[in-house]
RNA sequence: GCGGAUAUGGCGGAACUGGCAGACGCGCAGGACUUAGAAUCCUGUGGGAGACCGUGCAGGUUCGAUUCCUGUUAUCCGCACCA
């Protein structure tokens, strides 16, 4: 077959026929296919794309042949950094680059062959779409959501850019790779520490990977516990630790601030201020990059005040180190050397006391034992064990007005300003009067202006634009400039899919009543790397969304799928330094896509990957060869003689039955490979059955259009071919999947291993019908049997239906 | 260091809830067709001559373990002193 001339004929017509275009008619039908949309970089896809992409458009299109109404979108993430970096080298500008690789990348996705609907159809550097990211924004920040903080950021010195945490890998840029830096800046932050609780707990009810969830969950990092007070001796100042261990406060022999906490400065001692001085210093200049380091010894200061431990009243020396975050919790610990290994290390370098308040179950004396235990040396608390202690004690601080109960969690706000040029404009208007005012939202969109140097030199591109830079105040009218920062490109994604269903709505971002039938998504499919940003963000918008009316559910992605990751021959990730890129061009060209995206779909578990391997992709053409030519036989018999149906005919139609409940099983599953390899055997079966001399030509025919139907998904255009060819007029797509049916999966006789001892002996065949007492009976009178048992006493017999049989001596 | 995942023939990978390990494919070997080769088709293919041995390693539970439990090693991924 020339698989590049039908592959064309069958995308122009399915795009002359609106195939893939959803059809609003049957949305209670619907079904919302999503793979995570490109970041239109290079021109040509890559494998990974084509793994993505293809694989879960087979899924879509299975979903299709089930009766499903699929919508299936694509679109670019087309703003963010690589764009604004390739601009700065070869002074393209951004605008032009991506619109002109847009351009490229959906050509060749169209030569994919995939069920993309382009009517819906989104590009976020598009007016048209970051008017409602501005938008977003601004509901945002009516609702309290959105603030302005100065915040010790990371600073590339490379990119020119601030990289929120979780940007930052090892101290570098997740980009450039360059060593990140501290630097102070007023940001605009997303507050999406409101919803800890709801993110946490909302992943119950998702089905995500059990792998992906955890990972949610720890980045979240729920942690309950309780905050103690302690006062200065002074009696002037106070401040509160965050601990999970309030059993262990009778052992307290120092607290530790961080080094930028502002009391520091307000209680350190004259004597001791230099030292301090000089420490507050050195961990502003090396932090983060510095507090990465794994065997970094523990530093600390002391800063000559004490304060009160409020159980006991015993006085305890305040320290400093770099090991307490300010961003974390209070900013400030309590040290219990006995029972936390840190603090042990600690107190053992500053020769702090280490005082036993735990007494361990097991018995051992070693220090520091952080298990749980009985509560000594606690006073009234001796005895208790260490969950009743932590209770009681902050329950009695809570009293005393000294402290209580207390959760924290780990996740941080999110950081959404970009000193860049690429990106969503910031739609708020500074003024010297009014201080900062949002953008009203018939002022929307905030255009990206065009003529801008973005050549990084510390400040906004768009700061050194004037045109742009000055405007009036919405409010008193006066002179005014704007923000000069873009927002984040999560930004732009943690709302996509909403946009999705109602992507030509010029008069808001969605409709709501459109998006509640259209969402959530059913099935998102896409990397692994984005389970602990996008995915939270995502889920973050949806519900701030729900809270505001926009929205009427909670959760974006019911169900999610990461594929994994598809290596270099040599097992390494793909890379051009390393030289071992696969070109999916390449492939396409010499055997076609659907040929390719068959073998990405068989020679790999779809959600492990692995390393590339062109052996296999000539099996996949090989295995097409044989399809074709069964079904252009079978096709070509012109005798619809129905003989009688026999042992060949039962022992096909089994094996037909099986098949079409297998692949289906399989399929809905995402485990292509073994989907393709119950096909394999269904073609291998059909063949057989065409060697006999007489055949039932019109059962054989059934047989074969349910071949036809079950790889459809898989090989479209190929398929679609076939199925013109055995003269139907209307798309396969639209023909339903075959059923199966039950009864022909019953076997008359089935073959049953008889085990001896749980070691295999023999082989019988039972009636299918046979109940457990008659199959024990067959296996014990079996020849081979008896002869294993060699008079042996029986003992005891297993039997598994179906299964085997296994006889105890 | 903490958390998660993975480990099965020469290779990619199967094995539903604890029930015949190695489906399917690649590769390899032999055969058919052919003047010859390619292509195609057929047969065989975990190891061992054999009884038997085999799912990273060492134990355990069970009539029975790739699957469950304990310990351990290696690799990959995520996080980085979280109080």
């Amino acid at each position: 077959m020339d698989y590049k001339a039908i592959e064309k004929k069958w995308q122009a017509k399915w795009e002359k026929d609106k195939l893939h275009n959803f059809d609003k008619k049957n949305v209670d039908k619907k079904f919302y296919v999503l793979e995570m949309f490109s970041y239109p970089s290079a021109a040509k896809l890559h494998v990974g794309h084509w793994y993505n992409y293809g694989p879960t458009d087979s899924y879509a299109r299975y979903k299709k042949m089930k009766g499903f109404e699929i919508f299936q979108p694509m679109g670019f993430d087309a703003f963010g950094l690589p764009a604004e970096n390739y601009a700065i080298k070869t002074g393209i500008h951004p605008q032009d680059s991506t619109i002109k690789n847009i351009e490229l990348m959906e050509n060749t996705l169209r030569e994919m062959g995939a069920m993309f609907d382009w009517s819906n159809e989104i590009k976020t550097c598009m007016p048209d779409y970051y008017k409602w990211t501005q938008w977003l924004f601004l509901q945002l920040y009516k609702k309290g959501l959105a603030y302005r903080k100065e915040a010790p950021v990371n600073w590339c010195p490379d990119c020119q850019t601030v990289l929120a945490n979780e940007q930052v890998i090892q101290g570098q840029c997740e980009r450039c790779h360059s060593t990140v830096i501290q630097k102070n800046l007023t940001q605009w932050f997303f507050k999406i520490t409101d919803y800890a609780e709801e993110l946490l707990q909302g992943l119950d009810g998702l089905d995500w990977p059990e792998k992906t969830k955890a990972m949610q969950k720890n980045w979240i990092g729920k942690s309950v516990g309780g905050e103690i007070l302690f006062r200065l001796e002074n009696g002037e100042d106070e401040f509160k630790v965050f601990t999970t261990r309030a059993d262990t406060v009778y052992g307290v022999s120092y607290v530790v601030l961080a080094p930028e906490h502002p009391l520091v400065k307000k209680i350190t001692t004259k004597k001791q201020q230099p030292l301090v001085e000089k420490y507050v210093e050195d961990t502003a200049k090396t932090k983060e990059i510095e507090r990465l380091s794994l065997d970094r010894e523990k530093t600390g200061v002391f800063t000559g005040a004490y304060c009160i431990n409020p159980v006991n009243g015993k006085k305890v020396p305040i320290w400093i180190s770099d090991y307490v975050l300010y961003s974390y919790g209070t900013g400030c610990v309590m040290g219990v050397p006995a029972h936390d290994e840190r603090d042990y290390v600690f107190a053992q370098k500053y020769d702090l006391p280490i005082t036993r308040v735990v007494k361990g179950t097991t018995g051992s004396d070693n220090l520091p034992y952080v298990g749980d235990g009985v509560l000594v040396n606690s006073v009234d608390y001796d005895g208790l064990t260490c969950e009743e202690a932590r209770k009681a004690i902050l329950c009695d601080l809570a009293v005393k007005n000294e402290g209580g109960f207390k959760v924290n969690y780990r996740l941080r706000d999110w950081l959404v300003s970009r000193q860049r040029y690429w990106g969503a404009p910031i739609p708020v208007i500074h003024c010297e009067k009014c201080g900062a005012v949002p953008v009203p939202e018939q002022d929307l969109p905030v255009k990206l202006p065009y003529n801008v140097e973005f050549k990084p030199d510390g400040k906004s591109p768009l700061a050194k634009c004037d045109e742009f830079m000055n405007t009036k105040c919405p409010i008193c009218g006066g002179k005014a400039t704007r923000d000069p920062d873009t927002l984040d490109t999560f930004v732009c994604s943690s709302w996509y899919f909403l946009r999705y269903p109602d992507a030509n709505n010029s008069k808001e971002p969605w409709n709501k009543e459109t998006a509640n039938k259209m969402l959530p998504v059913d099935k998102y499919v896409g990397g692994a790397e984005h389970a602990c940003m996008h995915l939270l963000y995502s889920r973050f918008i949806t519900k701030a969304l729900r809270d505001m009316g926009y929205l009427d559910f909670d959760e974006p992605f019911k169900s999610l799928v990461h594929q994994g990751v598809i290596l270099g021959p040599d097992g390494n990730r793909m890379s051009k330094s390393r030289g071992n890129v696969i070109s999916p061009d390449d492939y396409v060209k010499e055997y076609g896509s659907d040929i390719f995206r068959m073998y990405l779909m068989f020679g790999f578990s779809y959600t492990e990957g692995g390393p590339w391997n062109d052996g296999g992709i000539k099996s996949i053409a090989k295995f097409l060869d044989r399809v074709e030519k069964i079904v252009t036989t079978v096709n070509g018999y012109k005798n619809n003689k129905v003989t009688a149906f026999e042992r060949d005919e039962k022992e096909l139609n089994y094996v037909r039955n099986y098949t079409i409940k297998s692949v289906d099983r399989d399929m809905e599953a995402f485990s292509f490979n073994t989907a393709l390899a119950r096909l394999m055997e269904y073609v291998s079966a059909i063949y057989k059955y065409d060697t006999k001399e007489v055949k039932n030509v019109a059962f054989m025919k059934d047989c074969v259009k349910d071949l036809v139907l079950l790889i459809a998904p898989c090989a479209p255009h190929f398929a679609e071919e076939l199925w013109s060819i055995m003269g139907n007029k209307k798309s396969v797509f639209l023909t339903s999947y075959p059923t199966f049916d039950e009864s022909a999966l019953q076997k008359d006789e089935i073959e049953l291993a008889v085990q001896l001892n749980s070691k295999v002996k023999a082989k019988i065949m039972v009636p299918g019908s046979a109940d457990s007492q008659e199959i024990e009976k067959i296996a014990l009178s079996d020849e081979n049997v008896i002869k294993a048992l060699d008079g042996k006493q029986v003992k005891k017999v297993i039997v598994i239906k179906g299964r085997l049989v296994n006889i105890i001596v």
